[in-house]
DNA sequence: TAGATTGTTAATCGATTAACAATC
DNA sequence: TAGATTGTTAATCGATTAACAATC
C-alpha cells in the first residue's frame, strides 16, 4: 500500500477525502463518481482522480468508486488500519482537550501515559490516565512500545523534551507547541502552530480583497 | 500596506516570518540578513526576498532588513496592530485550551464571550468570562462588535450556528469542528481540522519513505 | 569606492487542470 | 452494445529558485 514519492500536496488532502467519504458511508452512500465526489468537496474532479491513482486504480471506469472501498482504502493508506500507542506531555488545558478526544481511539490511537512537571498533578487522572512525572518519560515509552508523543508544553520546555524523546526511540511528535522542532529524519513532526493559524485568519478579515473568491 | 493578489502559499508563511523575527527582536538581534534568516527557517534566501517583496521593499541593499521594523510590518500586514472582539462558542477542553491561551491579547485578540449548550455552565466563569446560553448570541455579537467566532463544538451543531452567526454579520469564523463550513464570500473561515492533522503524521509514519529528506 | 545584499526578472520546477483513450 | 466514468497523458498554470542588475 505505501507508495513513495507522494507530494506533500496529496498527502494534505488524503485526510479530507477520508472524512467525506467517511460521512458518505455513514449516509448510506453505496457509490459516488469522481464528478459528484468534486462538487461535495469543492475541488476538481481531475484532481480527485489524479490523487486518488497515486495509490492505485479504486474505482471502476462507467461506475465510479465504491465508497465504503475507497474509504477503507484511504484509511490504510494513512495508517489507520494501525495501533499507535500515544502518551500525552503537558496536562494543561490543552492537553486536556486532546486526550480527551474519544474519537482518537476509533482511529487507532490510544493514550497510554500522560506526563507533567506539576507535582500537584501527580497520579490525578486524566481520562482515566494518571499523571506521571516528566523524569519518567523514557522507562515509559520504551515499555509501553510508545510511537507518538503529543507535546503541549510552552515552547522552551518543548526543545529538551523533544530531545529526550528522539533518545529513547520516539518515531512521532505531534507538536502544539510555537517551535519548529528539529529532529533526525526518521522521527516525523506534525506541528499545529494555532497561534499562526488564527494570524492567518487576521490576515483575510485585514486584506479581504485578497480572497475575493472564497 | 493591504496589498491584493497575494498567494496563498505567502499567507501561510507570513505567520512563520513573523513568529522567527519575534524571536529574533527578543534575542535583541537588529539585523538580519535573507541569508541568514533562510537558514534560521530551512527555506531558501530567494523565497524571503520575494515573499516579502510582495508588501514592499522592507530591506536595505548591502545591509539586509532591521529586525524590529520587519517584525512590526509584518505585524501591520497580519493585522495584528488591529483589536478583534471575539466571541467562543463551545465550553468544553478545547474551548476552556483556546480562551485560556493568554498571547491572544497580546496580539490584538479580545475573547468577550462565551457560549455553551450546557444549562448547568450558565453563569459560570471561563478566564472571567461568564457562559451565556446559545441564544444570545446575535444580540452579543451585535452589541460588542464581535468580529471573530470561535467555533468549538460538534459538527451538527456546528453548521446551524455559523448560519446564525452569517446571519448577525460575524466577519471571521475560527472553526475546530470537523466540518468544511459554508458561508458567504464575505465571511472569512480558517479551520482548524485536529483529526486530520493527526491523520497525516500517522500517513508519515506508516510510510516513511514517502518524505526521505525531513 | 568596494563589498554586500536587496529587489526583481527570468528559468525551473511542481502541481493542477483539461482532454481523451481505455474499459467497465 | 452504448453510455458512463475512470486512469492517464498532455497542457496549463502557479510557485519556487536562480541569477544578476540596482543600490545602499
Amino acid at each position: 500500500m505505501a507508495v513513495k514519492g507522494i507530494s506533500r500536496a496529496v498527502v494534505r488532502r488524503l485526510p479530507r477525502y477520508f472524512r467525506y467519504l467517511g460521512e458518505l458511508k455513514d449516509e448510506g452512500v453505496e457509490k459516488i463518481s469522481s464528478q459528484e465526489l468534486s462538487e461535495l468537496m469543492n475541488v476538481t474532479a481531475s484532481q480527485i482522480r489524479q490523487d486518488l491513482n497515486n495509490f492505485g486504480g479504486f474505482g471502476q471506469q462507467g461506475y465510479g468508486y465504491n465508497v465504503s472501498y475507497l474509504y477503507d482504502e484511504i484509511g490504510k493508506i494513512l495508517g489507520l488500519d494501525q495501533r499507535h500507542n500515544l502518551i500525552l506531555i503537558g496536562a494543561g488545558n490543552l492537553g486536556k482537550a486532546l486526550a480527551g478526544y474519544a474519537n482518537f481511539e476509533k482511529r487507532g490511537f490510544y493514550m497510554r501515559g500522560v506526563f507533567d512537571v506539576n507535582p500537584e498533578l501527580k497520579g490525578k487522572k486524566i481520562r482515566g490516565i494518571p499523571v506521571m512525572p516528566m523524569e519518567d518519560i523514557p522507562e515509559f515509552v520504551k515499555k509501553n512500545n510508545i510511537d507518538i508523543a503529543v507535546i503541549a508544553i510552552p515552547k522552551t520546555a518543548a526543545v529538551p523534551v523533544a530531545r529526550t524523546l528522539v533518545d529513547c526511540g520516539i518515531r512521532g511528535i505531534w507538536n502544539f507547541s510555537h517551535v519548529d522542532l528539529e529532529v533526525p529524519p526518521t522521527v516525523m513532526v506534525e506541528s499545529v502552530h494555532l497561534s499562526e493559524s488564527l494570524m492567518r485568519l487576521s490576515y483575510t478579515l485585514t486584506n479581504p480583497s485578497a480572497f475575493p473568491m472564497q
